[in-house]
DNA sequence: CGGGATCCCTGCTGATACTG
DNA sequence: CAGTATCAGCAGGGATCCCG
């Protein structure tokens, strides 16, 4: 029957004020995307996370961070040495997340010939504007 | 190997200036992930869609859809008559694209109760500040 | 190195109004 | 009904400085 709601489960992201949009938000977001992408590989440092996520700045990429250890997606292990370490991992629940992610995230890079032959298509089509 | 990038792949989202991340914000954007997810049962007119994703603006509906028809994820069937119709519905593109958000979707809602529940734990922990 | 605190500005967003 | 146009606000996000 319906595809898109579930009248089982007491969650509906169509709804403007259910949690579960704004945990989906974390998730999909801007940054929220590539930090759980990078990380589906194993633990990576601040500052590594920050090289990998090309284009971050510190601010985003810390309250990022902390929305997604939050959620319960990520798990931060701090070690208190000098330098400090700060290691950032998945938590089991993040990697079932970042699998999903990371497949939206391949199918759209196998695809981009697509996407941007149908934007030309689309520029031409009204090009004038 | 590399499991998140593929180096048989141009495109690479984690590279700031790829364009497949420009597609990836309009896939996975706050109401680009809700209006592929509405219309993935069937197509749907300007104002049904409107009332299905609650609380989008109307120019930021039509704003993502502009989006979303460009990179060919989206149709738009626009009758001329008076009044006027215009159905919206997925192409193939974006039926796969749409099926692997939901699934994203889906699954956070069905994890909703782990997530609040790690976010009590976060609050409590520093609960103060 | 790993962030927190600040400042500042852009542009996203939401009302409102208007057209066909 | 299906949008486009315009405007005002406020927060998202970047740059910078600083501390442990």
């Amino acid at each position: 029957m319906d595809l898109v709601d579930n009248p089982d489960l007491p969650y509906n992201v169509f709804a403007k004020a259910c949690p579960s949009r704004g945990t989906l938000e974390h998730v999909t977001g801007r940054w929220g995307a590539l930090t759980l992408g990078a990380l589906s590989e194993g633990s990576l440092r601040f500052n590594e996370l920050r090289r990998r996520v090309d284009g971050v700045s510190e601010k985003m990429l810390s309250q990022t961070l902390q929305a997604l250890e939050r959620d319960g997606l990520v798990h931060r292990d701090a070690q208190p040495t000098n330098p400090p370490r700060v290691d950032y991992e998945l938590t089991p629940l993040g990697h079932e997340v970042a699998g999903r992610l990371l497949g939206l995230i391949h199918f759209v890079e196998g695809r981009m010939d697509e996407v941007l032959a149908a934007r030309e298509r689309y520029d031409t089509a009204r090009g004038g504007r």
